[in-house]
RNA sequence: GCCGGCGUAGCUCAAUGGUAGAGCAACCGCCUUGUAAGCGGUAGGUUAUGGGUUCGAUUCCCAUCGUCGGCUCCA
């Protein structure tokens, strides 16, 4: 948090608010019956929230644009001034957003950045130029001091009048302001990078998935080249579970109606769960989650103390009903498999429970590439089920955790589930990008609904605690963060094809067979490309299908016994023997490089 | 769900109120090739779907579906 009011004491800040003061004054010469609303400055830039008369069109924002240029050139002072709110109503008379947040000023309420305030702020407003707005600051001194050549409007947006989907909507247009151009470049040469990775683009270009407008939206499709890759990250998540003391199981895609009665979800979930099945006079629901079934699972029998912790682990497809505008390529859909497991535990096994579950998590998550993690440490809400006590247990457990991990955390204080507090963990990509992950969550809801017990050593019934845990998240989401991470260039150990044999002329197709048979006996994935095309353009294709390995065979290498292999960062290395390629190949997969 | 945009061949895109065109990919043929595109040919579209306006719609309008940028949501 020392990183935010940095940033919001920076001239980097004072420069991009001011940016964003700067274009409310060209769109109200532009529209002069706008209504204003915020224009805060935000990460990599700002934005500024407006009731116009007609939607903006990427011709208005061109003008806007040029003539903000022309208002930086005349170099207007920015000057505050105090005021009282009689002074504030009069001023912004025919602003009826302006209006509202005065009033939220005068009572405590909600500042511009929509945070609560307790009490009455002193309120101020910032002159430049023509252009009057309702601002605690701070601004540069004058326009001038915004960079012309640094900032650019990027795009308009809808956005609700103070976030709320019930108020108006109001358009927004983001731009983005820095102290050089240079800074500008860099920032929008980022933004095409992350472009180039979209995993929405790579999934079409390496033919790794799709979804289908008869099929229906959020449904993913597993292309083979896609189907390969996820089957690969599942076996090594088969292997790591079944070592570290895991149960695997198997449940249902559909339930009845009494089963998510009993587990609570028709009571708070229910609209975000697909409508029910009817059959024989009973309702059955596509799941939305896996841990009523689980919960049966730990019921079928009397459990003792003994046998705790037990841990069920299942990749379990669930459905949940998102809401259209919702989906978002594999980051967010409809139908997706969960890396499920639920723990269940004695309380006072429950603090080893976490640091394991904790390390389990980042040994995993590092596996694939990522080595920056943050996570969020969410407690008890004001609405919440559950014996406080064993909220306050759980949440020490999972801050000693991250603490005994070294991970860095923020505690999100009250943002927990009403049913138990949670640790979730994001990581950094390859683009410095943020993506929420694994999960670790404290359930004090289900058990009791479910009535799980275990008996003690005391002869008596006792509740277990139960955790709910996902590393991966989804199959979905962290193939589409993997996709994004490596910008379709998966590591060998991932690559669906590992390599390509490249024979120059068809003279050279036999020896090339026989480099793929011993490969694929060695374990590897290649394929021969025997088309009648030039050598130059199969290496093309394979550089574009982002193939580890090409090995390119003609006259020397058949005669010698060698393969040539050419790496997709273009690194050529000498000739070598096949079985030389497979121990170079071997020593990769198993590094995870 | 909301605001705005978009939907033309497998892909990337062009064009028009008078029933659509290119490149790449595919297929066929020639070439037998040395580290990112050899040459020629063939085939491929009810212009997302359903209505409406019009003599005529792929183009204009409406709805639906999908999708993109956001907002809200993501117990």
């Amino acid at each position: 948090m020392g990183q935010k009011e940095e940033y919001a004491n920076s001239e980097l800040y004072r420069i991009r608010h001011s940016t964003a003061h700067v274009m409310a004054e060209a769109v109200l010469e532009r529209f002069p019956d706008a209504k204003i609303a915020i224009g805060p400055a935000i990460d990599d830039g700002f934005y500024y929230d407006f009731d116009l008369p007609r939607p903006l069109v990427p011709e208005d924002l061109e003008a806007i644009e040029k003539r903000m240029r022309g208002l930086i050139q005349s170099k207007e002072s920015f000057v505050r001034e105090e005021i009282t709110s009689e002074a504030a109503k009069a001023l912004f008379a025919d602003q009826p957003y302006k209006l509202e947040l005065i009033e939220g000023l005068e009572h405590g309420g909600v500042d511009e950045d929509g945070n609560p305030t307790d009490e009455a702020v002193p309120m101020s407003v910032y002159r430049s130029g023509k252009f009057v707005d309702l601002c605690r600051g701070p601004h540069v001194e004058n326009t001038g001091k915004i960079n012309p050549q640094a900032f650019k409007l990027l795009n308009v947006a809808g956005a609700y009048w103070r976030g709320d989907e019930k108020r108006p909507m109001l358009q927004r247009i983001y731009g983005t302001a820095w102290e050089s151009k240079d800074q500008l470049e860099a920032y929008l040469w980022k933004l095409e990078e992350a472009k180039k990775r979209d995993h929405r683009k790579l999934g079409k270009e390496l033919d790794l998935f799709s979804t289908n407008e008869e099929v229906g939206a959020g449904l993913v499709l597993w292309h083979p080249n896609g189907a390969m890759i996820r089957h690969l990250i599942e076996r090594f998540w088969d292997d790591q579970h079944m070592a570290n003391g895991y149960d695997f199981v198997y449940t249902p895609h559909i339930g009845k109606a009494s089963l998510w009665e009993t587990s609570g979800h028709l009571g708070f979930y229910k609209e975000n769960m697909y409508a029910p099945i009817s059959i024989e006079e009973q309702d059955y629901y596509l799941k939305p989650m896996n841990c009523p079934f689980h919960l049966h699972i730990y019921k079928s029998q009397l459990r003792s103390y003994r046998d705790l912790p037990l841990r069920y682990a299942e990749k379990g497809t669930v459905y949940r009903y998102e809401r259209s505008g919702v989906m978002h390529g594999l980051m967010r859909v409809r139908g997706f498999t969960q890396d499920d497991a639920h723990h269940f535990c004695r309380p006072d096994q429950m603090p080893d429970e976490i640091d394991f579950t904790l390390e389990f998590s980042i040994n995993m998550l590092r596996a694939f590439g990522f080595k920056d993690f943050h996570a969020y440490l969410s407690t008890r809400p004001e609405k919440s089920v559950g014996d406080p006590q064993m909220w306050k247990d759980a949440e020490a457990a999972l801050e000693s955790s991250l603490k005994r991990l070294g991970v860095a955390y923020d505690v999100d204080a009250g943002g927990g589930a009403f049913y138990g507090p949670k640790i979730d963990l994001k990581v950094r990509d390859a683009l410095d990008r943020e993506w929420q992950l694994s999960t670790i969550q404290f359930d004090f809801n289900e058990p009791d609904r479910f009535d799980i017990s275990y008996i003690g050593e005391d002869g008596q019934e006792h509740r277990p605690y139960m955790v709910h845990r996902a590393l991966l998240g989804s199959m979905e989401r962290f193939f589409g963060v993997l996709i994004e991470h490596y910008g379709g260039a998966f590591p060998v150990w991932l690559a669906p094809k590992q390599a390509v044999i490249i024979p120059i002329a068809d003279r050279h197709v036999e020896f090339a067979r026989e480099v793929a048979k011993r490969s694929r006996q060695a374990g590897l994935r290649v394929s021969v490309d025997e088309r009648a095309d030039r050598m130059n353009s199969k290496i093309r294709d394979a550089q574009k299908e982002k193939v580890p390995y090409m090995l390119v065979i003609g006259d020397r290498e058949m005669e010698a016994g060698q393969v040539a292999l050419r790496r997709r960062s273009g690194e050529s290395l000498p000739p070598m023997s096949v079985d030389e390629f497979l121990a170079l190949a071997k020593n990769e997969v198993e590094k995870r490089i």
